[in-house]
DNA sequence: ATGCAACGGGAATGCGCTTTCCCACCTTCT
DNA sequence: AGAAGGTGGGAAAGCGCATTCCCGTTGCAT
């Protein structure tokens, strides 16, 4: 048995089927509340659900709000889902969503089954790249948006601009300020350690990862230290690990003390581990930096010192939540202790 | 400008709209290759996206997974968002995403729009409850879901059945092993642990919870010890907290040593961190275990003993992925060294 | 009493596509 | 050579709904 429809309403209620739609699906015609009752009941008792394909068929618009990220698994992106989530609740839209791994062609793939799908908007997180291998993807993912946006679709971008994209016409990017809060928190972090940084940065390339390798060594700079050496590793904790791994060694062989900042907490974490494993202490033998102060994270140990990015407040905005706002961000100093302080007396 | 039509192409091509659809949309006859090419052809030309909304009308069958999860941020929810997607990818579906917060009123609305979208199959994860204050929304959820099921719709359940469900017709319900699983982490547990237990469980009534917390007695008494205290809190990361702070004052007033359960490795961070807050070490005052093996958490310290959930295979499972397989699970005994053995030797 | 506007319900059209059904044409076998 | 069967394209009928006209009623002012 498919599910009834609308002019099995209208027919058990006696009326046309215009009537029915008005009486059921917000119309700016009133029917008289006689009749309206009657076709409530009828629907009630059908069982009636509208079919929301068909209504979007009929008036063109689906109430759909796609969003792509790389993985949904990773809490950098499920924050901003709640947020893009929390959006189209309160547009009364639903939320279609795609994973890519973030390579630009599934990218493209998510935005033309998007466009199919004839969603409101879409909303893309993950950082954008400007790796050679990426470029082709690039330039079709930008067509394939350019496309969209032309038959009038609306684009949130997290981050940074598409790239190749050849037009604004209904882009709406959420600016991330990667790079100030990452100067900033160099800056915080020069004024506590007194030795070397090191900077573990994803493939160069990626925006997020430059952006906050960038505003990283201007705060050192800022701050009269020497530039950090950089790192390249995968951008995400097993990049980490491995990264951590390399620095173990060095740090047991030469005795000197890092400050060593991870471009997203995950990598952190990953570095941390490798560095344990390693049989080496934080704080006392490196610093641990990361950014984007993941919620689960937050009770680490030792503790992470990060950068606050407001990443629900994020996906709102790019979903195009009304009462915009922009992003600000914070930087979150932790000392980085082993044992706490007041574990002391215990 | 909206999105060119499939009838546009078809005169472009010079075709008739039986032979585009034909071309363009996997039909099983297909039309000759140069009349093919030539539509394919405009079909580019005119930058042409199928109308999925449309597709789905006329074939009614609209290629999407209706997902509900309490809150996509929770590292357990994202783990199995992200089998389910996955599961989406194979089967070339798209899923849609509903966040509700855990209300059954939310979740029966969520159905609704999925049954309103036509949703192919729908998924829905999250403890179940037989809470007295839920049993009226659980009435009505179910009812909405049965309805779903009998026209034509799949359920995939996490966990357990749907309270008041009349039916068995098309709901598929993933079993997961909690009680089992609980139980043989408290018989792990006791032979490494002298003291009392006390398990940190979710409101009374969450099923969940309440296998676990079973399981777990379960456990103890077949390794021949006392039964642990249960204490109820919230089932979140402040929940652990709360009862975190507690213990501690018991713990730093009676000097017991206690081994606490938590029912899951959030709540068990929450604990972990009020006890350290408070100045309660662990392993030395105290050991903690958790639930889910979140993999987010893999790297905190002192690790948390826990039990591993293939959370992503019981999403794939429950969208109905085909090469099923049932879901195990499995203990994960991990010391608890606030130093871990290898820095010593640093 | 008459005219007009406002109102409320219904018939019909179309949203963009799939899918039967039909027909013209071309093989192939007896 | 003729019939039977296959092949490939097109016309048209929906899929379920919103919406535009259209028309019969009613209320009110004239």
């Amino acid at each position: 048995m498919a599910a009834s429809t609308l002019s099995e309403v209208a027919r058990l209620a006696g009326v046309s089927l215009a009537t029915a739609s008005r009486v059921l699906n917000g119309s700016t015609r009133k029917p008289a509340e006689d009749i309206a009752e009657r076709v409530r009941e009828a629907a009630e008792k059908l069982g009636y659900v509208p079919n929301a394909q068909a209504q979007a068929l009929a008036k063109s618009s689906s109430g759909l709000i796609g969003l792509i990220v790389h993985d949904i698994a990773d809490p950098y992106f499920s924050a901003i889902a709640r947020g893009v989530q929390e959006a189209a609740r309160q547009q009364n839209r639903m939320v279609l969503l795609a994973s890519t791994s973030g390579a630009p062609s599934d990218e493209r793939e998510a935005v033309a089954a998007f466009a199919a799908r004839r969603a409101d908007s879409i909303v893309i997180a993950g950082s954008r790249s400007a790796r050679p291998e990426d470029e082709q993807g690039n330039l079709e993912l930008a067509a394939e948006l350019d496309r969209y946006c032309r038959n009038g679709g609306h684009v949130g971008v997290v981050g940074h601009p598409i790239v190749g994209s050849t037009t604004n016409e209904g882009y709406h990017v959420v600016e991330v300020p990667n790079e100030d809060l990452a100067a900033e928190l160099a800056d915080e972090l020069a004024a506590s350690h007194e030795g070397a940084f090191v900077v573990v940065g994803g493939p160069e390339g990626l925006f997020t990862s430059d952006d906050r390798i960038r505003g990283f060594q201007r705060g050192l700079a800022d701050a009269g230290r020497p530039r950090a050496e950089v790192v390249r590793t995968g951008f995400n904790r097993a990049g980490g690990y491995d990264a951590g791994l390399a620095l173990a060694e060095r740090i047991k062989a030469s005795d000197e003390r890092l400050c060593i900042f991870a471009v997203n907490d995950v990598m952190a974490i990953g570095v941390t581990a490798a560095l344990r494993a390693e049989g080496v202490w934080i704080p006392r033998d490196a610093n641990i930096a990361g950014f984007d102060d993941i919620e689960t994270l937050r009770d680490f140990r030792p503790a992470l010192s990060t950068v606050y990015l407001p990443l629900e407040d994020i996906g709102r905005l790019a979903a195009g939540d009304p009462d915009g706002g922009s992003v600000v961000g914070s930087v979150k100093l932790r000392r980085s202790t082993e044992l706490p302080a007041e574990s002391q007396t215990a």
